[in-house]
DNA sequence: CGATGAGTTGAGAGCAATCAAGATGGGTGG
DNA sequence: CCACCCATCTTGATTGCTCTCAACTCATCG
């Protein structure tokens, strides 16, 4: 487990890596790590979150919840996301680890005292909320206008673009992803119900887009039909292009 | 029509709200009008826009389109809002002036060496982003588990609680909504068809629980039946509370 | 006074949700 | 090492909500 920030994992992509030198020291003074196990909740919603944090590493979800138990993911977080918002202490919704999660907490007075200090921290963390905020809005479009089938295509585009590391290519110019998620989380990634995302991908299994290696590994073998099948243009640029 | 910053409507809501003088005198120096009619397109997607702006006056939608012509609608903006990124210059999504549009536009350039310069112009954009990616989140849990009836609803409780100058309680402590948009523009903002939202408003007007006055004024007759019928918990504060 | 755009309402079809069994597979304990 | 168990996943049958297509109303405007 890392304990200082110059062993960190994410140290070079997590919100801190526009840090300078003496900012950095003021982070690593106001900062902890936790650990949740899978399935635990980090924070639920309308509670009071006292520290924003960096993800070393694991993944968690950000889901809203209806009175009567119907959820929607808003969120899904990696490895060096950030959580949790300056200048405000209650969150919205509820956070729940999906792998064991290691979190790099910063007790929020100082890390925000080193953001108003810190045009590029500031900066940063402006630049990464927009591509959330953009990211969220292509949701959107997916929730409201696409077929099942372009959602679970979709889904697989949007994770094979996030792999860690870049996108693993099998021999044969083939595509691996790794699902961090349930049929149940993906469904409720989706808006569908998990029996619909079982028959998707089922579906694209039969139609020869994609095979499966277990139940958490797809393996992509027509990635141009993929594309198609979520709706995109291949405009954007796929993983491999 | 306003020329200068003094005389601005917005003044006090705009993103420039929280500049002082000088910072007001150089922003000023970098501002011009644009005007748009009801229907315009203001930016396409993927087109370049070489300013960003505050909404002066007038309604206006951004929207995402798939290539088979279904939209979704992914902001709503009016007065006060703002529009456009800093630091990118292409816009991924369509924005359309609905009723004649003025906006107060400032040249890329100088307005983000403004904010680099201004902490307090910084933190407020950061700030506002935040809050608008909340409410994108929300419409996500709309779009992805909502019934029609809860989607209609839940559109005239946002809707009311944008109100400018706040709500307007008309005689009998009922509450007054003029809706800026069509049938049409609805659906694509609740993901449904034009169809649908129609029902929904016949639906809520049999059950007493909206008037109308003429198409675009809605009356709640019941706004805690109102607030029942979107799925919220009354919790989170009616306008009249 | 027809023409036009917006809105309403109805009938029918289609897609995804729900309900209900099975299948699979990894982990545990005998 | 095997048998069992539980969570996860798949598949089938049916229901129901929303879309689509179509006709009609209404207000506004040349």
């Amino acid at each position: 487990m890392h304990g200082s920030c110059p062993d960190c994992p994410v140290r070079h992509q997590a919100i801190c890596s526009t840090c300078n030198a003496p900012e950095l020291r003021r982070l690593e003074h106001a900062r902890y790590d936790r650990r949740y196990e899978a399935g635990q909740v980090i924070v639920w919603a309308g509670d009071r979150l006292d520290f924003v944090a960096s993800v070393v590493s694991g993944v968690a979800t950000m889901s809203h919840t209806l009175e009567d138990g119907r959820t929607q993911m808003v969120g899904l977080l990696q490895a060096s996301d950030f959580l949790g918002r300056p200048h405000r202490e209650r969150t919205p919704y509820t956070v729940t680890a999906v792998t064991d999660v290691v979190l790099c907490c910063f007790r929020r007075k100082p890390f925000e005292e080193v953001m108003a200090a810190s045009p590029a921290l500031s900066a940063q963390m402006l630049d990464r909320t927009l591509d959330e905020l953009d990211a969220s809005r292509e949701w959107l479009l997916l929730l409201g206008r696409k077929s099942a089938r372009e959602k679970f295509a979709s889904l697989l585009v949007i994770l094979a673009r996030r792999e860690v590391g870049g996108p693993q290519a099998s021999p044969g110019g083939e595509l691996q992803i790794d699902l961090p998620l349930t049929r149940d989380m993906m469904a409720d990634y989706l808006g569908l119900s998990l029996e619909t995302v079982s028959r998707q991908v089922s579906a694209l299994r039969r139609d020869g887009i994609i095979r499966l290696n277990g139940n958490r590994t797809v393996i992509v073998q027509d990635y141009a039909a993929l594309l198609t099948a979520s709706g995109e243009t291949d405009a954007d640029g796929g993983p491999l292009s």
